[in-house]
RNA sequence: CGGGGUGUAGCGUAGCCCGGUUAUCGCGCCGCGUUUGGGACGCGGAGGUCGCAGGUUCGAAUCCUGCCACCCCGACCA
């Protein structure tokens, strides 16, 4: 195994996967299209989750939990939704096995053993979770119904690749229902500002906010609330969605609620997810050719030290101070390793810890000692400085903040510089070709016209963004009047 | 499901066309010693159903047949 990472430009799906085995976050497991997720790669999720679940909270949702099994009639209840899942959906036909007569030690599918009904692994939840609503909404009173559900889910792609695309993942699904259309729009709407407040504010990573065109909308819904990220590489990532769902589910489950007046009526529905493509987003985003480069707020570990010695005694002595150290940054809220493993050298070490994102580290040594003070590096940016020990905490701190915003003003330094207004096919296939990233353009409206231009240039519509600003134009492709530009971009 | 490719130690590979001692090399791993301010070095060592099954042959990683798995390009992808 070279130690070397693939340079990004090289061949960025390389990089990518060479970055995501090394850094220790995820490898391929023996399951076709299924991924294991490492102990470190699952902190950093579990990290993204707390930080969602607390929001979730303070936007007055609940956490529950239903089955991971959809029973096919139920799962078929609403029309559209099935058909766009149907293609993926892994069904359990059988529920036992047995011994296999002609293959001694073998086993094989009880063919007595057939489900009455077969049951589809959840690609997602709504037929199960509003089966279940209809159960729990007799009267206005009983609205809004406000879930989230944090869970894994199954689609069998063809094609599958580490945290941005795999047959099993995990995310969240809030399920919500309203009294009113207007209630249920104002969640949807909020959910998404809610991701995207939480990719810029905590994964330092710039979105834009909009809605999907008719043929990229999820299937069942009425409106789609999208974030797209732009990846390094000049590729849109779907961060985020959120789905006004209107009645269809409510119709197709037949929940009805009392309202203020006596009468019944259908309730309106949301919902919403982010996954554990949310680590692809953030390794796509930050990353460099010397590893993972994580902002201080999804750190497992923030900070590092790295003690240089030659001698026990000098260790010893380093420890000492390392301890008192640790306790002060941890007062401030700093998570910190100290990383004295005696079976690697420094060099070794700055190497790993570099690979895997972590944003600052200290390393004393004997010089230090003598001076009173520690070697400051960042992981970001590369800079090294010396600083006296009795400004250290204070410093790092400061610096914890500092790195955040720096990684996102970064990150949105780019996504803005790849943002091209053009206003003809040509230069519309050039900028794709050459400058990549995101292409705002006039859009006749027509799927017709999102479909040719997909054909022709593998570039999709990745949304309308929110408040687009209205202006007359002609079709980038067709010449026909348009009334505003919308962002188009080669996606992951 | 179409088109192409690859399977040799934990990983990456040479050897295959043109069959012939004990299957090559690097990384990693283990032991001992010297080292430790940017991925250490020396010496020693362990580790292999050459994807699977069958065939040809005195002899197969190498040739033939069948199968399997994986990868890439398409199709697919809320």
């Amino acid at each position: 195994m070279s130690k070397n990472l693939t340079s990004r430009s090289e061949d960025y799906s390389k990089w990518y996967n060479e970055l995501v085995v090394k850094a220790d976050l995820a490898e391929n497991s023996a399951v076709r299209g299924c991924m294991v997720i490492k102990p470190y790669g699952y902190a950093i999720w579990e990290k993204m989750q707390a930080e969602l679940d607390r929001m979730f909270k303070e936007t007055g949702h609940q956490n529950a939990y239903f089955p991971l099994f959809v029973p096919k009639s139920l799962f078929e209840a609403e029309e559209k939704n099935a058909e766009g899942f149907a293609k993926e959906c892994a069904v359990v036909t059988h529920y036992r096995l047995q011994n296999d007569p002609d293959n001694p030690g073998k086993l094989r599918v009880d063919p007595e053993a057939k489900l009455e009904e077969e049951l589809v692994v959840r690609p997602t939840s709504e037929a199960i979770i509003w089966n279940t609503y209809k159960g729990w909404i007799q009267s206005y009173r009983d609205l809004p119904l406000l879930i989230n559900q944090w869970a894994n889910v199954v689609r069998w792609e063809m094609r599958t690749r580490l945290f941005l695309r795999t047959a099993e993942f995990l995310w969240q699904e809030g399920h919500t229902a309203h009294e009113t259309r207007d209630e249920a729009m104002a969640e949807a709407e909020l959910m998404n500002n809610v991701y995207a407040e939480f990719a810029e504010n905590f994964m330092a990573i710039p979105v834009i906010k909009g809605l999907k065109t008719e043929s990229e909308r999820f299937a069942g819904a009425e409106e789609t609330f999208c974030i797209e990220a732009l990846m390094q590489d000049g590729k849109a990532l779907q961060a985020g969605t959120s789905h006004f769902l209107g009645q269809n589910f409510a119709k197709a489950f037949d929940v009805k609620f009392t309202n203020k007046e006596g009468k019944q009526d259908y309730v309106w529905a949301t919902s919403w997810g982010v996954s554990t493509r949310l680590m692809g987003a953030l390794i796509m985003t930050h990353s460099d050719d010397k590893g993972l480069v994580l902002p201080p707020n999804l750190a497992p570990n923030q900070v590092v030290i790295v003690p240089i010695y030659k001698s026990e005694e000098q260790l010893d002595e380093i420890s000492e101070l390392v301890k008192t150290l640790m306790s002060d940054l941890r007062s401030k809220g700093v998570s910190v390793k100290f990383d004295n493993r005696t079976t690697y050298r420094p060099g070794a070490k700055f190497a790993q810890h570099e690979l895997q994102g972590v944003p600052l580290r200290i390393a004393i040594g004997p010089k230090d000692l003598e001076n009173g003070t520690v070697e400051l590096a960042r992981r970001d940016i590369f800079t090294k400085e010396v600083v006296n020990m009795d400004v250290i905490v204070e410093k790092v701190v400061g610096l914890m903040t500092d790195i955040q915003n720096d990684l996102y003003q970064k990150a949105l330094n780019f996504r803005n510089s790849h943002i091209t207004e053009v206003d003809n096919f040509d230069e519309f296939k050039d900028v794709l070709e050459t400058k990549t990233g995101f292409i705002s353009a006039h859009w006749d409206g027509t799927p017709e016209t999102e479909d040719k231009i997909k054909e022709l240039t593998k570039a999709t519509i990745r949304c309308i963004p929110m408040k687009n600003k209205q202006e007359n134009g002609k079709c980038v492709l067709t010449g026909n009047p348009s009334k505003q530009r919308v962002l188009f971009a080669k996606a992951y």
